[in-house]
DNA sequence: CTCCAGTATATTATTATATATATATTGTGA
DNA sequence: TCACAATATATATATAATAATATACTGGAG
């Protein structure tokens, strides 16, 4: 065979990040990341929300959908709702989008 | 606020990149481009199919999946075809989940 | 021309994702 | 307690992705 199979990321491992990936794999999710990474301090849903140029229910939405992975972490203080990110990893997407970018 | 929105990459940056992270997002297609970045030649689908682990149909599913997105391209050679990489971009992922893997 | 290996596509069922809109929850201040 | 702002969830619908299987296409060997 022309490629040593050990040499290959396997496949327990790929199978376990693609899902994480595809977290990545939309707009305003990448948005959320790029100004959670961005911000020395949590951000609340409003201004995530004008942040994405996006409407509060999407941003929610996808909150949600980082939240459930544990990529990004909540806490309340009133009836704010403060985000940052807890998981780094996903954030190296972002830095790739930016190198490609140049 | 918080963040200065010209910091960010622009929406439509993501929304442009967002449909080539979710190409990545799938363990045969990861798998895929893998093998190929691992080869210092063109591989034939079956040689393809046994180290996706998988069976032809799907290979060449995902394999046109790629193609269509010019991620990938195929040469004919007889009743083989040999796929290569022709967007090295998609790469920058793969590196990010070896690294990460660390 | 026929057969076969190699590859691609079609079909279908299932599940996941996206988007929009409406409604519910929570906490604060009057 | 009431109203409101902030946030979360529900629901409906449309669209897309996945997987499995079957079938079709293509080129070479005989």
């Amino acid at each position: 065979m022309i490629v040593e199979a050990q040499k290959l990321i396997d496949m327990e491992t790929l199978e376990r990040v693609a899902p994480i990936i595809r977290l990545t794999s939309h707009p305003i999710r990448l948005r959320i990341l790029d100004i959670l990474n961005n911000s020395q301090v949590p951000v609340n849903v409003n201004n995530l929300t004008e942040l994405c140029e996006s409407c509060q229910a999407v941003v929610s939405q996808q909150l949600r959908i980082l939240r459930d992975q544990g990529v990004v972490t909540a806490r309340r203080d009133g009836n704010h709702v403060y985000y940052s990110i807890s998981n780094t990893s996903v954030l190296l997407i972002l830095d790739c989008i930016k190198k490609h970018r140049e």
